[in-house]
DNA sequence: CCCTGATTCGC
DNA sequence: GCGAATCAGG
């Protein structure tokens, strides 16, 4: 990064605005790190960090138990709150497929389909077979022979 | 996993 | 001086 004084400057001038280290280097090309890492060489106004190092460890920590309580210091906001609309997005009814965890009947497959605790988990939808729980596709897989079955844990 | 900022340290 | 790596937290 040739920090020119236009770089500086404009690092300055975002900084200022209260962008984030991230995305202040998006703007300018370049990685937070050295966004950061010349924010700090300029000495520009530190943003309060997610973590508090106690890096006091050794000297300070004995004769300076300094008790400070975090100073609020309120994150600067980028612009005067520009909001573009307020819409109010009345979303349509959810599609009237399955349910998530709800079986589309009590006589239907118990096979689970997809990730648990996503919008997309169901189950399958097939009928299921007799006393069993899953439908023929997939008691094939739930149940298996208990000879065909033995190389396959470990 | 994504994000945040600060510090460290080899270059 | 630079910034990737790392840390530490949400």
């Amino acid at each position: 990064m040739d920090w020119s004084a236009e770089a500086i400057e404009q690092l300055r001038a975002l900084w200022a605005e209260g962008h984030s280290t991230a995305e202040i280097g998006r703007r300018m090309g370049i990685s937070k790190n050295a966004v950061v890492g010349k924010a700090h060489r300029l000495h520009l106004p530190a943003r309060p960090s997610p973590i508090q190092r106690e890096q006091s460890a050794a000297g300070a920590a004995s004769d300076a138990p300094r008790p400070i309580a975090a100073v609020p210091a309120p994150r600067p906001v980028p612009v005067p709150a520009p909001r573009p609309a307020p819409v109010p997005v009345v979303r349509a009814a959810p599609p009237a497929v399955v349910r998530p965890f709800q079986r589309s009947s009590a006589r239907s497959c118990c096979w689970p389909i997809g990730e648990p605790g996503t919008p997309e988990f169901r189950f399958c939808t097939s009928e299921a077979m007799g006393a069993k729980p899953y439908c023929l596709e997939h008691a094939s897989i739930a149940y298996v022979k208990a000879r065909d079955r033995r190389e396959d844990a470990a």
